[in-house]
DNA sequence: CGTCTATTTGAATGTACTCAAAAGCGGTGG
DNA sequence: CCACCGCTTTTGAGTACATTCAAATAGACG
């Protein structure tokens, strides 16, 4: 709950009565490692805010490969955003990767709250603005950068993911298989 | 101006004094094709709203090889989200590519609005987390999708684009080279 | 027109993938 | 506590998609 409080106030200061009406407003729950949150298909009604652990979401393509949009640690946010967004069946799966807790909002909570406390108006356009710059970085550097390139700009953005992830999603994560990733990493190693 | 309006209308819903202090608070400038209305390196203090023609944002790699983050046609914004955003000098490029007619915002004026008009910063989010989610699935479609089907989705999604729009930049959008497009096409159109 | 840029075409190359098999590792139950 | 099973990672050989480089052709604009 601290956690979250702190990542709000960052960019908005809420008064003692408007911090009682927030924590009234949301859950907090735990999963266990493997657990999803979320499938494709199914319409997402809910945002995710990790105390701790770790939650990923990936989407599945020709019914095999999986393909890892986001990692989710403490302090950060996750969410199937397209379903969450426009209520419609989403294409994500929301998985817990280690043993998490995470605060859950819902739907109609975020919008009663959005009501009674106009400034998180502003804490969510600022949550998206700044999740969408990440992604544009991100989807310049799938254009521009080789995968090695990609796996190392990796482990200088998250150090502590890399060693908390399995390989095979890191792989995913920068868009390469996991043979490959694994035979880049011992390329690297060797220098 | 009329198309601005729309645009937020289909959001939020201003009163007639509100439109009158948002509109001024913006600028209208015409501009000809090939003129950057943002280099890297410099700080963005505008976001643009395009009412007729098409501009485009891009970065360049290795000095050479050009990347199409966004293309903004008539009743799209575009702007250098990441400079703009934190203040710090960005790294992308805005070009006209063909003629065009432009609302410009900047920053402060941006910031006078939020203030007095509370709305704007729902309307700004909901934007926001739009531009999110298309970024998402483009990042998705990059790395589960072939050249040749980014080719087809861009096709359907943007079909007007696809004619205005000089190859070599749709080349770039999907992450290919332009050899590769030409190719690609001919191969397309055999069928 | 003539020049400059964009597009097409072809040949050689490379990065990353597929498929297959072996080795490593972790959790579970006996 | 060890042995086994399933999953992850590694390694290797062959392949494919997309790139690079080079040159020819087509198009746009002054």
């Amino acid at each position: 709950m601290k956690l979250l409080l702190e990542n709000i106030a960052k960019h908005i200061s809420l008064t003692p009565e408007e911090e009682q009406l927030l924590i009234s407003k949301i859950e907090i729950h735990s999963y266990k490692a493997k657990t999803l949150l979320q499938q494709p298909n199914t319409i997402s009604n809910q945002l995710y805010f990790v105390n701790t652990g770790i939650l990923r979401s990936f989407s599945i393509s020709d019914n095999i490969i999986e393909h890892v949009l986001h990692f989710a640690c403490e302090g950060w946010w996750i969410g199937d955003m397209y379903s969450y967004l426009s209520r419609k069946p989403g294409f994500l799966f929301i998985e817990v990767i280690e043993n998490a807790e995470v605060v859950v909002i819902s739907k109609e909570n975020q919008e009663f709250l959005y009501h009674n406390i106009p400034k998180l108006e502003r804490f969510f356009r600022i949550l998206a603005e700044n999740s969408l710059v990440s992604h544009q970085e991100r989807l310049m550097d799938n254009m521009s950068l080789s995968a090695e390139e990609r796996f190392e700009k990796m482990c200088r953005k998250y150090p502590n993911l890399i060693l908390r992830v399995p390989q095979k999603h890191l792989a995913s994560y920068i868009g390469v298989t996991p043979e490959f990733f694994s035979k880049m990493k011992s390329r690297l190693l060797r220098k």
